[in-house]
DNA sequence: CGTTGGATTGACAAATATCAATCATGGTGG
DNA sequence: CCACCATGATTGATATTTGTCAATCCAACG
C-alpha cells in the first residue's frame, strides 16, 4: 500500500530485498505510494548497461535518481586514483540529492540498470517526495554508519564476511533468527573482486586471500567466481565482528 | 532568513563553522526558518554536560534531536568493545532518526551540549521539519561519504591531517582558496586523543605518533595537547591527499 | 587453440597495532 | 606551597596485518 518495492522491478537477491520489511517508524504509515508522488514530477526514465557510469563527481547536480531496478554503486575518487566506493544501492533507492549543487561522488551500474529521473529544481515542490527522500536518507545514513564501521574498525576477514552476509536473504542488518544449524545458504556476487576490494577498504589481493582462507576452512565454496556456497550462515555471521 | 544557525547559538571553531554558507541547493530558498517551524513542534530543550550520554544505541527511537549549541559524536560499538566513532554533529544538525525503531547509533556529548527534542510520534506532521530533516540527512551523508573515503583509502598521516584541516574556519570540505602561502592558523581540539583515534580509524598511538611526526617536521605547534598552531594551511591541506 | 582479463598465490615490504615504559599536566590534600 | 596521584599523552620495541610486486592460473571467447 505505502510501499513501492513490489511494483518497481525485480528486487535483487543481491542487497535490496527486504529493505522495508519490518520498518517500523511511524512515518512509514504517511508515506504515499510512489506511484502517486511520481505523476506529479515530469519523470523521464533512463536505462544503463552494465558498468556505464551514471552521474560523475563534481559535475553539476541537476538531476536526482531513483532506482527502478538494478544496482548502483557510489564512489569517491582521491586524485592519486585511489576508490572508495561509499555506499551500493537498489531498487528503491534515491541518489543524486546535494547541498552543495554539484555531486559529491559518482554513479555507476552494477549490471542494468533503470532509473527514474527527477529534475533538482522541480523537487522542493513535491511533499510526497521529500517524504520518499527522507526515508531513503535515513536508511542511507544508517547504512554508511555500518560501513564506518566496517572501514574504521574490522579486519579483513570480517569486512569480507560482513560483505558476503549482507547478500543472504533478509539476514545480515537486523540480526539473527538464532543459531539454527546447518541452514545453508547461496549468493551471487555481481561486484568483481576489484570492486569488492573498493568497497571494502582493501586490496584485491586481499580479498582473494580471504576468499581463499575461508574456502580452506570449509566456510565457503565458490563456484564459477561469483556464486558463493555459505555451509553454515550462522558460522559465516560469527566471523562478521557483529555478535 | 532562512537560515537558522546564527540564532541557535555559538559557532563553535572547532565544527559548526561556514556550514551552510554557500549552499547552492535550490530547495534552500523554500526552506522556513527554524524557530518558524518550532513553534509548532511541542519541543522541549535539554542539556548535557560532557561526555553525557544522549542516546544509547538499540534504545527505542523515540525522539529526534536537533543540536543547539555544542558538538555531538555518533559511534558504534561492535560487540568486543571496539568503537567506531561515525560522525561529528555541531549546532544546527539533527540525529536520533531511524527506520528500523531503535536508535542505530549511539550519541555523547563533546562538551556542553543543548538540543531541541521532537517526539517522534510528532514530527512527520510537519513539513518544515520535513524540509530541514531532509538538508541535514543530505548533508550527513555527503560528510559520511568523505568519511568513507578516509577510514577507506587514506593514510594515518592523510587521516589525521583532514582530521585537524576539518576544523580550520572554512577550508577543508569546500576547496582552498588557492595557495597564498604563509596563512597560519589555531586550531582547538575539542577532543581526546582516544576518540580523535575511534574517529579516524587508528590507535591512540598511531595518533599521537603523526601528531608528534607532524610537528617534528615543522607543520604544526601543539600547545597544552589540544592547541595545534599550523605554520602554513595549504602545506597541512597538501598532506590530506585530497589535492 | 591461443589470447585475454580477471583471479589467485607467493615472497617480501611497509604500515599500523600491541604491549610496556615513561612523561607531562592538573588537581588534591597535607 | 609543595609532594603526590591520577589521567592522558608520548615514546620505544616488537608483532601482526595488510599492501606491493611479480608470477602463474583459469575460464571465456574468438
Amino acid at each position: 500500500m505505502y510501499v513501492d518495492v513490489k511494483s518497481t522491478g525485480e528486487a535483487h537477491a543481491s542487497s535490496g530485498d527486504g529493505r522495508y520489511a519490518g520498518t517500523k517508524l511511524s512515518q512509514s504509515r504517511s508515506i504515499p505510494a510512489w506511484d502517486d508522488v511520481a505523476g506529479d514530477l515530469d519523470l523521464r526514465t533512463s536505462c544503463f548497461e552494465s558498468h556505464a557510469t551514471i552521474i560523475t563527481e563534481d559535475d553539476d547536480a541537476d538531476h536526482v535518481f531513483r532506482i527502478r531496478s538494478g544496482q548502483v554503486m557510489l564512489y569517491r575518487l582521491l586524485s592519486d586514483g585511489r576508490r572508495q566506493i561509499v555506499d551500493l544501492l537498489a531498487a528503491g533507492d534515491f541518489f543524486g540529492m546535494s547541498t552543495t549543487g554539484s555531486y559529491d561522488c559518482s554513479a555507476e551500474a552494477i549490471g542494468a540498470v533503470v532509473v527514474d529521473t527527477i529534475r533538482q529544481s522541480c523537487a522542493p515542490a513535491s511533499d510526497g517526495l521529500q517524504a520518499h527522500l527522507n526515508r531513503c536518507l535515513v536508511q542511507r545514513v544508517e547504512a554508511l554508519h555500518s560501513h564506518a564501521a566496517l572501514l574504521g574498525r574490522k579486519s579483513a576477514h570480517e569486512r569480507v564476511s560482513t560483505f558476503i552476509m549482507r547478500f543472504v536473504n533478509g539476514r545480515g542488518q537486523v540480526g539473527c533468527p538464532g543459531p539454527k544449524s546447518g541452514d545453508a545458504a547461496v549468493v551471487v556476487l555481481r561486484m568483481t573482486r576489484q570492486e569488492i576490494a573498493d568497497y571494502l577498504g582493501l586490496t584485491i589481493e586481499t580479498v582473494s586471500r580471504v576468499l581463499s582462507d575461508m574456502k580452506r576452512k570449509g566456510v565457503i565454496a565458490i563456484e564459477k567466481n561469483d556464486r558463493i556456497h555459505i555451509g553454515s550462515v550462522c558460522r559465516l555471521c560469527k566471523l562478521t565482528g557483529v555478535h
